[in-house]
DNA sequence: GAGTGGTCTAGACCACTTG
DNA sequence: AAGTGGTCTAGACCACTCC
């Protein structure tokens, strides 16, 4: 158990035990669709009132990693919010077949990262950094080649894991295997034209116009965790987003 | 005042206060980047106890209608949508020259609108709709062309309303000339290949690929005020929003 | 009826900002 | 020092689900 925010003095009761229960599900002692346990018996468990384990599972609920249904119980939501491919395309809308989107790890390599990814990840300068290749594909169709960077210095040991462990989403690896949570993100947009690799791994054609998306995931903290470039193929794409 | 949710007994309180506060807002007693009254003393004019107001402002905070600041005070927040440009295109980046990016309302009809503009801007089957189309461009370039709807019922009267009382930026026109405020919205984001009006417009070839933005815009109470669809070039484009 | 989550109270103490 | 929001407590009572 990898759980140092629930560790730090500094932050506020209810986080550290959000961060608690949220790495006790990470490393699978409920599982998705279980009944975790009562608000009552966490209280106890955790020697806080009620109100403050009330004020966690607020949080967790509102993270999307709990459902909450009046007179049964707290449910660890089997939906996982971590998958990207919802957000990025639509799929499956006329015919309610819960596809699986597949993910495919083309490579992990470690190297010296160019600068724009030490400059995101606030690598030091002889940082070494992790890159993944990925590709996510439904319907028999790629619709997503994903370009990944890490700090080695932290998650270095991703080169050694086992594909299986990483699969079949990344956010939750990282939890389980590193106990890093990603809290939100910074994404940017732009259309480009693929590059032959890039086309040549999406299935279409170099100079296709496609979507490309720059993320920045942190953690609670504010902290980087993962710097990734994806390219989409754009006549499936689309992106929703609250503006205020 | 039609603050209806604050009066309905089969809603918390909280969820009622909450209501109350935002229709407060959205009627002008408080204004962007106002103080508003601290909860101590809004827990003494609703008649609850302090928490019971803690809750309505957490959602007010989420909702992003209002921010909070240790030990100052609670201030309704103040909607930035004055250049929706500079959000949707990376412009000015080398020479770092403010850049005015010009308006041109091509038309101003009043007509029945598609059922799709009906549904978003939750008509009545008979009501009619004011629809505009503008052009944005910068550098003498044609980057954005605007298709925009609003209910003719409230927004009418923009119909007889000076060209240059539109101008340049439409969301502080509906807050002088209707007292409406555009507290957020949500934005839809696809990629497609541009019609013959559409590319003669923007100046491109017909077939080319464009950005296609859908737009709802939502008063403080969360009413839809506005429906917009806007093309852009993609060449140019870039989007950025924050996930969580 | 027992157990669960949902609402609400009335305080305590702390941390931050301003005068 | 006074006023603000932030955390936390220890209860009360209600509404819902399941046995």
């Amino acid at each position: 158990m990898h759980d140092q925010s629930a560790q730090d003095a500094r932050l506020p009761r209810y986080q550290r035990i959000r961060d608690s229960i949220a790495a006790r599900i990470a490393a699978g002692e409920w599982k998705a669709g279980d009944c975790i346990a009562s608000e009552a018996e966490l209280a106890a468990a955790y020697g806080v009132a009620v109100g403050t384990v009330r004020r966690a599972v607020d949080k967790l609920e509102t993270d999307g990693l709990i459902e909450r249904a009046h007179g049964k119980g707290m449910f660890v939501r089997r939906a996982d919010f971590s998958n990207s491919m919802f957000r990025f395309f639509r799929l499956g809308s006329a015919d309610d077949q819960p596809l699986a989107p597949s993910a495919q790890i083309l490579s992990r390599d470690l190297m010296s990262p160019p600068d724009t990814v030490r400059e995101h990840l606030a690598l030091a300068p002889h940082d070494e950094a992790v890159r993944l290749i990925r590709l996510r594909a439904a319907r028999g169709r790629t619709l997503l080649r994903e370009e990944i960077w890490l700090s080695a210095r932290v998650f270095g040991p991703i080169l050694d894991l086992d594909v299986n462990d990483l699969m079949p989403l990344l956010y939750p690896a990282y939890e389980r295997h590193f106990g890093r949570v990603v809290a939100r993100a910074r994404e940017r947009l732009s259309i480009e034209t693929a590059d032959a690799e890039v086309a040549a791994q999406l299935g279409a054609e170099p100079g296709a116009s496609v979507v490309r998306i720059e993320r920045i995931a942190l953690d609670h903290a504010g902290q980087p965790l993962e710097w990734r470039v994806s390219h989409g193929l754009s006549d499936q794409f689309v992106y929703e987003a609250e503006v205020s």
